[in-house]
DNA sequence: CATGAATGAGGTTTCATTCAT
DNA sequence: AATGAATGAAACCTCATTCAT
């Protein structure tokens, strides 16, 4: 992502944006929104309040960076895994395994993603565009199991409130290993996730 | 559940408290906690701020009694229609059916109930409780489904990460409802998702 | 002071009132005017809140009925006593004596009585009487003390200064027994106090 | 007191925080503690709300140390020129002295200092160490007496019961000059206390 | 007369944001 | 660029007082 030929001064501004988001989501992901401070998260990255307001111009933009950024990464790697998997069944699988092996790399972020899932039924709430992509995934899901089901690679459903129930299942279970309820390995899971889909919209 | 021979002051402590729970329901629903205000919840309930004070202690006690309320009364119709339904296949059906159609009944409450569900992960949060709500209702679905695996009615299976996906995804086509992204009625949606759960674990 | 032909009306208003200073005076001394509230007085007394705005126009005047009460009682027995006895000797005796005796039978009294002087120095303070009423007993003193010296009775002081000074040991000594410091009976308090003073004002 | 090798910081915070304890000093004397608001406070001192808390962290303990550093500058002035006056006449002169003439510099926190005494008897008041440092006072003072009495310097007398006295009278002079009721100075109120009191105790 | 539920002004405290250094 | 002292709006909560019953 990075490349040559940045000044000075964008390659500092990098950095401490970096510097100030990984603390951020430690904060966020410690105290949720409200009751974590822009003192604490100046503190976490070592650095004067004041800088922070340098780099984000409030307490708000600095979540939503620190939310937006995991969230791309995230949607990007599950896009991906999917698109280069073969068939169907691969999509589905790889849709399950990219996202609950990121859990296990990114729990501070994922803790902040799973708190605002709960803030999405809010109008006013600190996102409007983490709906739109919420959206767009489940679209997309849908797309890809309606397609798969015309082809007849999978059977008929009705494709939207799969998709849901897919996506939904997944995070339930990215949940449980966030909390430590799994004694479970995630590639386990996984394979059982998969397993249990597989049988769920399979045309046998 | 109310009978005759209440006090005046029973029953107007019983009205008021009822009056400003809905409101607060009301609020919670539209903000969350952190950005709800007593004020806002006191116009709602058509009350001065004081009011409330006489009938709960703080905000948070507002909150929770907000909450659990309507979380107890969940669990408990979904326990009963469970237990009074027939053999697993019943029992999954009643767990489907008792929480998608309960949302339609209390859209409020369910805004405030998934939010909370986005806290589970800050361990300060206002609720430790909810947690072992939550836990118990998982640990309860896992040892039906266990008991099921082992009487032979359905495949066996890790149950407890298939038990956390069941309530997911009967979680996700909920939060599907509130937000208004379903064009399918709620029968509809039970269907689909009950079709969806017994393939996946029945032992055909 | 209390005469027959009182109405019902009045006998049971000055019951009431008499109800409800009690009740007050037991709960400022405890917690001061600041921190009694209106609600543990009316709790003390056994009457509802609105009762006691029925007697009393509001806090503050409950407060400074509980004090004038026993204030005009202390002066009055004060003054009494003073006036029955003969000669600057028996009368400085009879006002260290008064008033010492005074504190153990009105102990709830005391304390208030005492907090008052805190505030004497608080121009808006609660009372502008209480000062008055402080100023005539030291200036009362004081004319005692210079006419017995004219006479010749005990040396010449400057009077005022003195009367401040035996005013002042003498609410000591009360606040040292009320506060449990005091290892001695009031007898022997009043002798210490008595000789001392005629010690340092006799003509000897 | 202050010498070089200060930080910035430790520069400016001292400054600040004497800045508003004289501004708190001032406000707790004219309203009393309950009386006087932080709003006041902060006004008086030039500087926000917010600011205060900065440097406190309630409006207690900015009460409270407006309180014990004079209490304690107070107390540290009379032992000192106790303990450098010969003889026990020398030391109660000191006593007197010391204490009356700090009254006329230190105005506004006498003003505190007085109502605290008023809150003696309230035992969940303020300051739980304020009675203790004045139960240290008599008993120094006390300790003095008794040894002086023993080595024949004083008549004998119950040591606690005058201290007490001595301590108030003292007071009562200062409570006196704090009202604008004396006519005299300092040195005469001293005088007359001196003599007043040498005469009480002294074995002639 | 007595009650006590209701009120709402007012107090303390927090904390996101600013800006002079 | 970085700092952190200062700000003040806004929140929660208390409690003296009122008034319909």
């Amino acid at each position: 992502m990075a490349f040559a030929g940045k000044t000075k001064h964008e390659v500092l501004s990098e950095f401490r944006t970096a510097e100030i988001l990984e603390a951020a989501r430690k904060v966020f992901a410690e105290k949720g929104f409200s009751e974590a401070t822009v003192d604490e998260i100046a503190e976490a990255a070592g650095l004067a309040k004041g800088t922070l307001y340098l780099y984000f111009p409030s307490k708000k933009e600095i979540y939503l960076a620190a939310l937006k950024n995991g969230v791309a990464e995230l949607a990007e790697a599950t896009r991906m895994n999917m698109e280069a998997a073969g068939g169907i069944r691969g999509k589905v699988h790889a849709f399950i395994q990219t996202r609950l092996e990121h859990v296990e790399r990114n729990r501070d972020f994922f803790k902040i993603y799973h708190a605002e899932f709960g803030n999405l039924t809010h109008p006013l709430s600190v996102n409007e565009s983490f709906r739109k992509l919420y959206r767009q995934q489940l679209d997309a899901l849908e797309a890809i199991l309606e397609k798969a089901a015309e082809g007849g690679e999978i059977r008929k459903t009705p494709a939207g409130a799969i998709a849901s129930a897919l996506y939904e299942m997944t995070r339930g279970l990215m949940l449980r290993r966030l909390l430590g309820w799994s004694g479970t390995t995630v590639e386990e899971d996984v394979e059982t996730l998969n397993e249990f889909v597989w049988r769920g919209i399979g045309n046998s």
